[in-house]
DNA sequence: GTGAAAGCGCTAACAC
DNA sequence: GTGTTAGCGCTTTCAC
């Protein structure tokens, strides 16, 4: 393993001098800085980033702590984590916390034991305590939920989305929408509830068909089902994320009813298989690759020191992508 | 921030017993040791993994270098991977090298100045170069993939699983399958491809319709075109990944050609949307989760000194689900 | 603009 | 069984 000192005694000059010519630091000599470079180049010389990070105390590593790993949303969150992080020079430690308390606040302490640089994260619930980096002044970037905390975060206009989608299936004629939606505990599964009511509201529906369910599968099956057994079922669905919509369409099917002919169904994420349901599935469409960049230079301008000062928030807009599951025949 | 040396003068001992009674060494008294957690928790002291890494020349983080976070397959085999690590006190840091030979070289190199514990990597190619990782004697797992280089890895049956989804068509009464693959570069998609072969062999069937194309819905939108366009198109397809069936679905459906009706269709890769595709789509599944927990088996053991000794290699099964669009009418 | 030297927090070799 | 201490490789004062 070549070192500092090798690099320096190459070189022909200090430690001191070696590492500030390679840190781009400008109080060093043009050309003793070229004959450094010249001489790590030569010998191939590559910084450890261990000693670097315990002497700066502080890593070149992120955190991004997100709340299910399998929700392709949050994978395209974390591509666009990743571009930017990498080009900024840092890398990222994926950490899927599963919708568990309990291992979200492990890669809280993790992230302070690690002397992590940055953290973005999904909280799990509006309460998570991230009191623990602010301790060790670790910046954070909230995303996809809000958090008590004073941070900044950037999300998707979840209740704008909802609203949308729910007014597109009163205006094709549907007359009893129900909306099945994610666990009371998630932010986002509240507001995509509120866009719903806000649109029944403004309708003039009186009656709100609610379930709150967990994200997955199973939670839109159940959901669908239990809705559809009440006395005056639901015409129409307006479900808050894709897992949640395969399970809807999941008891559709097996109650023999097919959405666009029998049922309306829209729900909340696109998905790359959404247009290839029978029949495609009509979407509010998330930009998920741009949250992930934008929490990212958010991030790095914090870690930067370039961002002081109070908390910046951004809600990126949806789309609503209309297919044939949600055409009143 | 409390350090080693503050629980020793609290515990009233020196700072190497602290060391030695927090790693679980034995050869420190019991009750002492006893003394040292309880200074050690009275005071919230964490141990500065930096510092740790730093002296041990190794760090606790994982790199898991995956060709294609957005692939559904490679989510799960993180999640498995990143189960077992947690496990065994490791962190992963999870890198898509998005398919590009220069991102992967990158994160080779990420991993040797991060002193990596350890890598677990699809590799682009079977020329793949890793020896930036032995010459830091840092152990590699290689998935899905094999490798020149004489390493550890796990795999799955490829050839096995598509000689029995081909075998599957034929026996539907298809005549003349075609074969949607990836590009040359893969070895599963080369693998894939010989199965497909080694079930037209034994049928009898004299004519190989292949197409190689990236891994992607347009590829396989691609692929199925230039295959249909041909002299005698075939009746039936075995695609060799999920975003390539995606693609094939959606040239299929341009055509007005309805799979498990006019084509047959049978793809590799389980997808949780398969079952719901119109119509559902045949598969042969892999045990994703399974192969990330396997991998980080061998891992751990190489890391813990475990396992010295030559290269052990893992080969998974297939399980062949079948659906309706592969039924011959 | 450059160099000498301290020290980040920990582990492990060595001495007792 | 326990303590003393060197040193992992780097950055960053401080002195010149």
């Amino acid at each position: 393993m070549v070192k500092i000192v090798d690099v320096a005694r190459e070189a022909g000059t200090s430690v001191a001098t070696v590492s500030r010519a390679l840190n781009d630091n400008d109080r060093v000599d043009p050309r003793l800085a070229a004959r450094v470079r010249a001489a790590a180049e030569k010998l191939g010389y590559r910084p450890n980033h261990l000693a670097r990070s315990l002497r700066r105390q502080r890593s070149n590593l992120w955190l991004l702590i997100i709340s299910d790993i399998e929700v392709a949303f949050f994978t395209s969150v974390a591509r666009g984590v990743e571009d930017v992080a990498v080009a900024n020079g840092y890398s990222v430690v994926l950490c899927n916390a599963d919708e568990d308390e309990t291992k979200e606040s492990k890669y809280i302490q993790l992230a302070a034991a690690e002397h992590a640089a940055g953290v973005i994260i999904s909280p799990h619930s509006t309460q998570t305590q991230i009191d623990r980096l602010a301790a060790d002044s670790i910046p954070v970037v909230v995303i996809d939920r809000s958090l008590a905390a004073p941070v900044d975060w950037v999300m998707v206009d979840s209740r704008g989305g909802a609203l949308a989608a729910t007014e597109h299936l009163i205006r094709q004629g549907w007359q009893r929408p129900a909306c099945v939606t994610g666990p009371r505990s998630a932010e986002t599964a509240m507001l995509r509830r509120l866009g719903y009511e806000d649109a029944l509201r403004a309708a003039g529906i009186r009656t709100r068909r609610v379930t709150h369910r967990s994200f997955h599968l199973d939670g839109g099956r159940a959901g669908a089902a239990s809705l559809l057994d009440r006395d005056r079922p639901p015409d129409s669905f307006f479900v808050a994320n894709a897992a949640l919509a395969l399970g809807v369409l999941q008891e559709l099917h097996a109650r023999g009813l097919r959405p666009g002919r029998d049922v309306g169904l829209i729900c909340f994420d696109d998905a790359p298989w959404a247009p290839f349901i029978d029949p495609p599935i009509s979407v509010v469409a998330q930009p998920a690759y741009r949250i992930g960049t934008q929490a990212a230079t958010l991030l790095v301008d914090r870690i930067g020191g370039t961002a002081e000062g109070p908390p910046r928030r951004v809600v990126l807009g949806t789309d609503l992508i209309l297919r044939e599951s949600s055409v009143h025949p």
